[in-house]
DNA sequence: TCAAAAGTGTTAAGTTTACACCCATGA
DNA sequence: TCATGGGTGTAAACTTAACACTTTTGA
């Protein structure tokens, strides 16, 4: 084994997930009020630290498995938060990701545990450390990459109505989208399928459900939703 | 002092810079053909460890700073690279940020002693563990950011000609443009400003050189170069 | 019967693309 | 005088944005 290195510090290398939900035509955060050290009481993203045996995007997944119960979910690294003072304790450099959950599909039994809670993006409490930059950072880049790449559908159920697809994107983009140009650009994307079942909760009249259909996606030169 | 955190591991904290330069048409990065250890005798990024006493951020400027010996640069992190074995001596995270130089600035001196050379980006040599991700993904970040800031002015000197501009922006984006629309969108830029000087070294005629008005460009709700 | 969400097309405005020739100059 | 890069405008194609009414049905 060599040492070329031995003459520069360590330090921990700490994950952080921003983990956003969709939920009655909100955008969601799952934070922590903190019951345990340090910052117990106050707001803050799920944590936790890179150990000897995984990468750190397998910490990221772990981390989110701890709070969550949820494997094979949509994540993406937001970047790394290498200030040195931004954990007051102890030099952490911390690597932030998020990750997009089907709201109906979380344990809530871990939740509850680690008391974490939905809150809307729009009305988030102050967060400790340098958390609250690393939710607007990753708020753009997900906004961004939603704009480009069908990852929305990660925060929804696999059937969805038209409405709600619409209300999420405009969550996402936090304005309004006239609803039928975003229906006309819709039944342009053959990857979004209308399937022959109805929802009859969100209206009287019942509206079509519609899936996402992944393969039909790869096939297809354009983007966008 | 608390010790929440001391029951984790520490890790080596590498910083990897993607150096850009444009010259003669050309879109380059600068890269080690490394005459030291480890892998001795590969291609490289330039990179570095993150000390006790600095910023990853500011580590970045020192590692482009040692190689350069520019200040004031501008750079933008790339993301954090957690595999367990993309070091195969010791387990490193890496933080890579890419850089912008004006080419004509840097110290010689300091490139050559660092045996670094200009490799035209679509010929890039294979590099060392995971450095040829970190460029990838560095080119398609900074072609991102390009599209929508006038980040490609650190690759020029500070009064170039339309001719110098276009061919940067198809050297980034990996295609032609057409050199009417090209001239018609940069002036309706009015932060991009014609001076009085005349280049007389592209061509026999001459041609008007233009200088990136910072200021101008913050007021401007628009984007775009 | 009425409130509430579902569903449906057309037109105008704006943006993007394609395209070809004359100009000035140094060699 | 000619080769080289500098400089210039218009029209067609395409994309985006604005806009209002009818349908269904459970309460």
């Amino acid at each position: 084994m060599n040492n070329y290195y031995s003459h520069h510090p360590k330090f921990y290398v700490g994950i952080d997930c921003i983990i956003f939900g969709f939920n009655d035509g909100e955008l969601n955060l799952l934070l922590l009020k903190r019951n345990f050290q340090p910052a117990m009481g106050e707001w803050s993203l799920m944590g936790g630290f890179t150990q000897e045996n995984e990468s750190t995007d397998d910490a990221a997944k772990r981390v989110l498995h701890d709070l969550t119960g949820l494997d094979n979910v949509y994540m993406e690294q937001v970047g790394a938060f290498g200030e040195v003072s931004r954990d007051p304790g102890e030099r952490v450099v911390s690597i932030a990701y998020y990750a997009l959950i089907n709201i109906d599909e979380y344990d809530r039994k871990l939740v509850q545990q680690h008391n974490a809670f939905w809150v809307n993006v729009n009305e988030l409490p102050p967060l400790i450390f340098d958390h609250s930059i690393m939710v607007e950072k990753a708020r753009k880049l997900m906004q961004q990459k939603a704009s480009t790449k069908p990852i929305g559908f990660n925060l929804l159920p696999k059937l969805f109505t038209l409405s709600q697809l619409q209300s999420l994107y405009e969550a996402i983009y936090g304005e309004e989208i006239d609803k039928r140009n975003f229906r006309k650009r819709v039944a342009e994307m053959d990857y979004i399928e209308k399937t022959e079942k109805i929802d009859k909760q969100g209206s009287k009249r019942g509206a079509a459900l519609y899936q996402f259909n992944n393969k039909a996606y790869r096939k297809d030169p354009k983007f966008k939703l």
